[in-house]
DNA sequence: CAGTCGATGTACT
DNA sequence: GTACATCGACTGG
């Protein structure tokens, strides 16, 4: 017992506290036999009851990574060209999960991740959903990935205090655009938007 | 600055 | 056919 497996068991929570519980974790990318680390700085909560939610009317082919197994990186492809993705939660079966979407690179940035976010470093490199896919490489390939193995990995950290963290409303949505579940780490320049 | 808008493929009605 | 959990280029003030 002990160890990752473990962990994960903070991802049993309802879909909004797993989202202000997993502010400070890291997602650990494997490229080059290095292990990049990036700190978890926003994220959105989507639920089954949630009318904004790919999972509200019942698991499709593609929201059927949501109905799986906690722990697992649920990945969709929108607006013709950008990718998302969201860590899974919940009990099997229940379809939510947590939007990455704005991430901290902890280690110096490799040219690699640079050049795929043509040129761009700082924090244009990942400071929202689509452009942390692209950094990162996250595509529809690793929907369903198992986030204790590599090349991508989730670490639990501690949960930060809540005076750190700022709770609003979501950002891109119309239907449930009134539910406080967006949450980012108060004064983080990596944040996409404060609100 | 802020606001608008086109790009571009897929899921689902 | 319509909407889309976005981004970046462009407009006008």
């Amino acid at each position: 017992m002990g160890g990752l497996q473990d962990s994960f068991s903070v991802l049993d929570g309802a879909a909004d506290l797993v989202a202000a519980r997993l502010l400070g974790s890291e997602i650990i990318k494997s490229e080059n036999q290095t292990g990049y680390r990036f700190k978890i700085v926003e994220t959105e909560a989507y639920d089954a009851s949630d009318v904004a939610s790919h999972s509200y009317k019942g698991q499709t082919p593609r929201s059927k990574v949501m109905f799986g197994p906690k722990g697992h990186l649920y990945v969709y492809f929108t607006y013709g060209m950008h990718y998302c993705c969201n860590i899974v939660v919940g009990k099997t079966g229940y379809g939510a999960a947590v939007l990455l979407r704005a991430l901290e690179p902890i280690d110096e940035v490799p040219d690699a991740l640079i050049n795929r976010r043509h040129g761009r470093s700082g924090i244009e490199l990942t400071n929202g959903p689509a452009k942390l896919c692209q950094a990162l490489d996250i595509t529809t390939a690793y929907n369903g990935h198992n986030l204790s193995e590599p090349p991508l990995k989730l670490v639990i950290k501690p949960a930060l205090a809540a005076i750190q963290i700022v709770t609003a409303t979501r950002i891109g949505i119309s239907l449930g655009s009134d539910l406080p579940w967006r949450f980012y780490i108060q004064d983080n320049p990596y944040v996409s938007r404060q609100a």
